[in-house]
DNA sequence: GTGAAAGCGCTAACAA
DNA sequence: TTGTTAGCGCTTTCAC
C-alpha cells in the first residue's frame, strides 16, 4: 500500500538530509538559469534535492540564506556569491557545512569552487578584435570586484598590451547588470572622441544592451562598431546582429560544482584538499564583429 | 551562544517543513524564470523554503518530483503543469499535499489556480495587427493542449472572426518552445503565397526565433512582415527591432501563487472553495509591428 | 510558574 | 534471521 518513509524523519535519525541549498545571485539572469539548471540536473540524478535562494544581489539576504541553510541542516551548500562580501560564506565554514563557490573566487577563503577560464577567453576576445585590426578597443566589465570580472579586465589588458597598446582608461566603463545598464555604459563610451570601433563587453546582458545604443545612434554593428559579450546566453545566437561571445560552459559548471559539494559531502575526509576546477572558455565569432574600416575611424555625427 | 534550532527536528516534530515545492519545465526559460522569483521572494517573505524541480518537461521526472515532494512532506506545492498529463498533480491531491496551478489550469482537475488572461492578451495583439491594416496574419503557438496555449490561439481566432476575417488554418503553425523552433516555425511560413504580412507568436522565444526567420529571409520587420509576441521577456525590450507584445504578470504569477497556496496551507479548512485568480495582460507596442505598406502585399523574392 | 516525559517516524544497535 | 529498543532534537502535555 501507498507508503512513503518520511524523508524529515529519516534526515533526524540519520543526521543527513539529502537537500544541498544553492545560492545565487538571481535567475532571471540566463547565465545564473543555466548554472543553476546544472546543479539541479546533477542532484536529481544523485538523490538531492535543491533549495532554491535568490540573494538578489544583496548581502543581507545572502546572510539570511546562509542561516536557513544552517538550521535547514542542509548537506552543503552552493554558492554564487553576490559580491565582495563574503561573511555568508565564512558562516557556513564556520559551522562545517561543506561549501563550494561558483564562478567566482576569493583567494582568501580555504574552500572548493569551479570557475571557468574568464582570463583566457578574455585574452581570445580581445586578440580577435585586433585581428580584425581594430585599436580604439573599448571594454564594458561589471565593477563587482569579483574574480571572474576582474578577470575579464586583466585578460583584455593584457591582450592589448601583448599587441603593444597601452590600455586607455576613458575606454573602460563600468556596466551593471541589466540590459538597460548595458545601453548606459555604451551611451557613456559613444560620447568618448575618438571614438572605439570595438567593444569587448564582459558579459552578453551588458552587450545587448550595448547594442541597442549603438543602433539608437543610428551606428551599425558591426560596419561602425563591432561589439563581443561574453556568456553565450540563449538569445546571443538570435539578436540582430548574432552576437561573437565567449562561450562559458554554463551548465557544466553547475554540474561540477554539485559533483565536487557531493563528494565532500561523502567523503567524510574533512581534512581533503580543498578542490579548484577551471573550466575552458571558447570564442564563437558571429555577426557582431567585423574588420576594421578606415570610414569609420572617426564619424563626425553620433546624431 | 551560537545556536540554531534544528529545523528538521521542528519539522517532525509539528509536522510542518515551511517548505514548498516548485515544480516547472525549465528556468532557462526567461518566463518561467521570473515566475520562479516571485514564488521565491514571498515564500522568502513568509518564511518557506522552495525546492527547486525542473520536470525538463518530462511527465516521467514531474512525477518522480511530485513522488519525492511527498516524502519530503513539503507544505505544499506550486506546479507549472508540463503538458497535458496531468498525473502528478493528481498524485499530489491524493496525498492531499495543498497544490495550486500556475500559468495553465485543467478544468478536471480541483485545484487552486492562478492564471493570466490570456485570452483577452491575444484578442488584443490580434486587434493591434488588424488596425494596422494587415489581413493576412499568421499565428505561432505552441501545441502543448494547455489552456495557455489554446487560449492564446483562441483569442487570435475571435480577433479575426469579429474583423469578419476567416482564420486560414494554413497560417497557424505549431511552435516549440526554444528560439531555434521559434525560427522554424517562421521558415515555414514564409513558404506560404501570399505571404503573412504580420503574425502572432504567442511566445516571445519563439517571436524572437521568428524575427531571425524573417531577417536572414532578408525581409525587414515590420516594414515587410510585423511581428508581435506573447510574454514580454527581458530581451523583448532589446531585441533589434524591439518587439511589440503582450505582458505578462510574471512575477505576479509567482508571487500570487504562493500567496495562495500558504493561505490554503495556513487554513487548516479542507472544504474551502477553490480559488482561481486571473492577472490582466497588456499590450505593448514596440517597434516589431507597423502599419501594412502595399509594397510588401507579395514581393517575389525571397531569396 | 518550572521541569520531566512522551511522541513525531525513522535508523541502528543490540537481543533473542 | 527477526524483533525490540534507544535515540535523533524538537514541541507539547502533564505533573509538580
Amino acid at each position: 500500500l501507498d507508503y512513503r518513509p518520511s524523508e524529515v524523519a529519516r534526515s533526524l535519525s540519520l543526521r543527513r538530509t539529502h537537500t544541498i541549498g544553492l545560492i545565487l545571485p538571481d535567475t532571471l539572469n540566463p547565465f545564473f538559469a543555466a548554472l543553476a539548471k546544472g546543479v539541479e540536473d546533477t542532484g536529481f540524478r544523485q538523490g538531492y534535492s535543491v533549495f532554491l535562494c535568490h540573494s538578489n544581489y544583496e548581502s543581507k539576504r545572502e546572510g539570511a540564506y546562509a542561516e536557513l541553510m544552517i538550521s535547514k541542516q542542509v548537506d552543503g551548500v552552493i554558492i554564487i556569491q553576490a559580491n565582495r562580501d563574503s561573511s555568508a560564506v565564512r558562516r557556513l565554514l564556520e559551522r562545517r557545512i561543506p561549501a563550494v563557490a561558483v564562478d567566482r573566487e576569493d583567494p582568501d577563503l580555504r574552500l572548493d569552487c569551479v570557475v571557468a577560464d574568464n582570463f583566457g577567453g578574455s585574452v581570445a576576445a580581445t586578440k580577435h578584435l585586433l585581428a580584425l585590426g581594430h585599436r580604439r578597443i573599448a571594454c564594458i566589465a561589471r565593477a563587482s570586484g569579483l574574480s571572474n570580472a576582474t578577470e575579464r579586465v586583466r585578460g583584455y589588458r593584457v591582450a592589448l598590451r601583448e599587441a603593444g597598446l597601452r590600455p586607455d582608461p576613458r575606454l573602460l566603463v563600468a556596466g551593471g547588470r541589466t540590459f538597460a545598464e548595458g545601453r548606459q555604459a555604451m551611451e557613456t563610451l559613444l560620447k568618448a572622441r575618438p571614438r572605439p570601433t570595438a567593444v569587448f563587453v564582459t558579459v552578453d546582458v551588458l552587450a545587448i544592451g550595448a547594442i541597442r545604443a549603438i543602433v539608437d545612434a543610428r551606428l551599425r554593428v558591426p560596419q561602425d562598431i563591432s561589439v563581443v559579450g561574453f556568456d553565450d546566453i540563449p538569445p546571443a545566437a538570435f539578436h540582430c546582429p548574432t552576437l561573437t561571445t565567449v562561450s562559458m560552459p554554463k551548465w557544466e559548471l553547475g554540474q561540477r560544482a554539485a559533483e565536487v559539494l557531493i563528494a565532500r559531502i561523502q567523503n567524510a575526509n574533512p581534512g581533503r584538499a580543498i578542490t579548484r576546477v577551471v573550466l575552458p572558455t571558447s570564442l564563437i565569432i558571429r555577426e557582431s564583429t567585423g574588420v576594421l574600416r578606415n570610414g569609420s575611424r572617426s564619424p563626425e555625427r553620433v546624431e
